[in-house]
DNA sequence: AATGCAAATGAGAATGATTATCGTTCGCGG
DNA sequence: CCGCGAACGATAATCATTCTCATTTGCATT
């Protein structure tokens, strides 16, 4: 476990709480970059902390509104979070072992304004995410 | 209410039931596209046919499989369905009304396709959905 | 047209993710 | 150190979806 930093929360209006400084800390040091609430709440709890499962959830919706966290909807019913770091991107699910790769491409980015411009559409914001199998070699689907 | 056809349950190897015979129906002679399971549980009813939302979410889901229909996963928690006419697509979504563009890029396929062997991934699959406010003069965004 | 039976249905219970409630605890200004 | 509203934790509630199981139905066969 590293240095907490009440200094992020505080210039996002949230005030410094111990759920909130573990939750941070967990995207900022952990080692998982994309993480469900379930995924968080176990991981707190493995290091010894208890915090309640609601809080996990009312975290990270605070911290999504506050622009630290974005969450995803990959398939599975679960939202996934990571850490906010300005620059937008997609991802690549791997269907067999869960791994995902993150891309941006400025060609799929620019015709998407385009196709909402033809449609008389404003974008308030695009969720793209493409499914298959990795080439890992520890992934399963390579039996 | 139009004619019923046995013909394609019976070719998708499901056997000719009424209920699945009401739901391709409102699918193919209705005035919706896309559908959730609550939407055609709500329609079926009101036209006054007794079927069990259960039964709904079970049709859907074999219609899926089948190939019948296509489910998509937009935002808002629940699946909705289509008829599947062959042609992928993706979506477009206006965060006011609801009201659904469709649209069909290959420069945004392409890009996918490239992308994903890049990153070594066999694609079996995409969601991408565009979510905006649109133009129609009747949508509430336009106070 | 009557019979038989596996498959399908419908009502309601169960599930999984997420949110709401509420009494207790904590962070922080005074 | 105090006081109080914000935040917490446990748990009940909600929502979409799936499961269970007794009853009904499609359909092939008498
Ligand atoms: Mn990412
Ligand atoms: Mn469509
Ligand atoms: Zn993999
Ligand atoms: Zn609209």
């Amino acid at each position: 476990m590293n240095e907490l930093e009440p200094e992020h929360l505080k210039s996002a209006g949230l005030k410094s709480t111990l759920p909130r400084l573990k939750v941070l800390d967990l995207f900022k040091n952990g080692q998982e970059r994309h993480m469900s609430a379930e995924d968080v709440y176990q991981l707190l709890r493995e290091s010894g902390d208890n915090v309640g499962l609601a809080t996990v959830y009312r975290v990270l919706t605070q911290f999504e509104q506050a622009g630290l966290l974005v969450r995803h909807n990959f398939e599975g019913g679960k939202s996934v979070f990571e850490l906010n770091e300005g620059t937008h991107h997609d991802h690549i699910v791997c269907m067999q072992c869960g791994h995902v790769e993150e891309f941006y491409d400025s060609a799929i980015e620019s015709r998407q304004k385009k196709i909402a411009a033809e449609l008389g559409f404003t974008i308030h914001e695009h969720s793209l995410q493409i499914y298959g199998d990795c080439t890992k070699t520890k992934c399963p689907h390579r039996r």
